[in-house]
This record gives C-alpha cells, sequence and structure tokens, in this order.
DNA sequence: TGATATACTACCTCAAAGGTAGGAATTGAA
DNA sequence: TTCAATTCCTACCTTTGAGGTAGTATATCA
C-alpha cells in the first residue's frame, strides 16, 4: 500500500511548475535544482504527466514545461493516476463488475471501499491547494530565520 | 497501492479459520486445499498472524491454528497490518509527529488523509462480518446447482 | 514409536523500483 | 548560421521485494 517515489515526485515537480510557471514554461534543470532531484529520473516522470495530458513541453533553447489547464482544474487524483497507476488497491476494484467472481469473492468489498474512500481524498484536492501550501509553507520558513 | 498476496491470503486464512475452526484447531494442510493455496507460503503467512496474536498455534499430531479471540473481535484492519505491515501510503502519514520535516511538507497531509480514510474502512469490517459473508456465497453457489 | 503437525532456516526466481547514460532532434538567440 | 540549451528516445544498470520452494528440527497425539 505504498505510493512510490514517481507519485511523491510528481507532485513536487507539478507543484513547482503551478508556483514558478507563471511567466511562461519551466525547465527540468531549474526545476531538479529546486527540488534536489535527479534531472534525469524527473525526465521520465513529466513525459509521463505529459502523456496524460497535464503539462506540455517545449523543445529547443528556453523550451520547458507547462500546465495545460489552471492549477484549480487538476487533481491529485489526475497527478497520481499519471504517475502511479491505478490507485485501487487490486486491479478488480476499480471496475467492479470485471472481474468474473467479483460477487462471489468475500473480500471484494472492501477493496471497493478502500478505493472509493482513497479516490474521495485525492479528487478533492487540486493542484492549487499544493502550490498555496507550498507558498505559505516558504513564507513562515523565511520567517523563522528573522 | 497495491495490496500483496500476503494481505489477500491472509484474510482468506482468518476468514476460512473463522468459518471451520468452530470445533477445534485446523491445519494448514486443510487451509490450503480449501483455497488452494500453497501449504508452505501460508506457513510464513499464518506465522506473522501468529506473532500478531490473532491465532494461536498447536504443534504435533492434531495441531494446527485456532483463532485467539472471538470474530467480531478481529477486524480487517489487524489482518492487514499483521500480513502487509502499515498501511500508510509513506511512512510519515502513521506517526506524524515522528518526521522531522512533516509540518514543512507541501504532501503530508494527503497522505494522512488517505491512511485515514483507509483505516476508517479496514477498521469497520471485522472478521465475522467476512465469515458470513464466505457462508452467504456458500449457500448462494450451492442453490445455484439446483 | 511412528505419523502428523508446526517451527525454523535457507534458498531461489522474476518483476518492479529507482535510477543512470548517451546521443538525436529541436529551437531561440548571438 | 552556428552554438548552447533543452526535450526526446532508447538502452542499460542495480537493488529490493514479491512470491514462492525445500529441507530439517521439534513437538505431540494415539
Amino acid at each position: 500500500m505504498k505510493i512510490s517515489t514517481k507519485g511523491r515526485y510528481g507532485l513536487r515537480v507539478m507543484t513547482d511548475l503551478a508556483v514558478n510557471g507563471k511567466g511562461g514554461c519551466v525547465s527540468l534543470k531549474d526545476i531538479a535544482e529546486r527540488e534536489h532531484l535527479s534531472e534525469k529520473y524527473l525526465e521520465q516522470i513529466v513525459n509521463q504527466l505529459s502523456k496524460a495530458g497535464l503539462v506540455k513541453s517545449l523543445r529547443g533553447a528556453k523550451g520547458g514545461y507547462i500546465l495545460t489547464r489552471e492549477a484549480d482544474k487538476i487533481t491529485v487524483e489526475d497527478i497520481l493516476k499519471a504517475t502511479e497507476g491505478s490507485l485501487a488497491p487490486v486491479a478488480c476494484a476499480e471496475d467492479n463488475g470485471k472481474c468474473a467472481s467479483y460477487g462471489d469473492c468475500v473480500t471484494s468489498f472492501i477493496w471497493t471501499e478502500i478505493y472509493k474512500a482513497t479516490i474521495g481524498v485525492v479528487s478533492s484536492i487540486t493542484l492549487k491547494d499544493l502550490a498555496e501550501r507550498s507558498l505559505q509553507i516558504e513564507k513562515t520558513e523565511l520567517e523563522c530565520l528573522k
């Protein structure tokens, strides 16, 4: 029941883009430096986000990545699904009908309930929430330096 | 975010014990046959359940395993924790305070919310529920044979 | 005392996680 | 027009965990 680095880094990349991408696109190099992550590894992750239609890429000098829609129109569910794949604890939980023995399975309802509860959480949090929280944290940290 | 075979088989073993263990202890051989699982692999799983105090073992001839308490006093949470380890999507979600940067982390609250939602589901389902469901399914299957 | 169980230790295989490396293609700007 | 910056694509690597298997020691009932 663990979230992998892809999911976690994916959220950080997207939050970084939301916070630092106002003026245009942001290069992976910048993100990798700010987030202390490997640029090469992020390449794979951003690629998945791109395929999921959450970010757009611009090649060449001054290129980089940019969100395809407003941060409040992107949910944590979108990001985790793109990077983690399904959030269901077992495959059958997502498409209840498809497993032939779903009805005869003693535990199937457990997985469905867990899945629904998880989706309930992640679908209600948007990238905007994360970006705001990020700025808030940054601010309190700066105040600590006084 | 997947549940492994240990967690899934663990639930089946426990349900089997609840259903078939009325008269006394049940051997792994019997369980393995009924559930179509490897006896040797179940050994590992039951060992974890035993260490967690959910079952008691009796060695030797006529030995086997038996629940340590009533089925309605054992939750799915107990069983999954014993077999899967923590149900938290990341380690920090379980012991909020312990991670030094929990408060400075943009995503920490997401994991805590997912964890709480998951626990909410699994702590509300007992082994008795599973045993009853198992008997119910068995019954409808038999009726289908008519 | 032998058949039946669990207990313990060791080992195996395969897939996925978590990256790293190098070069090709694209593009803005000097 | 060329160079530096950047993404894109393919290939590879290492470590870890999942999912078992195997053999033997130990305990117990009949």
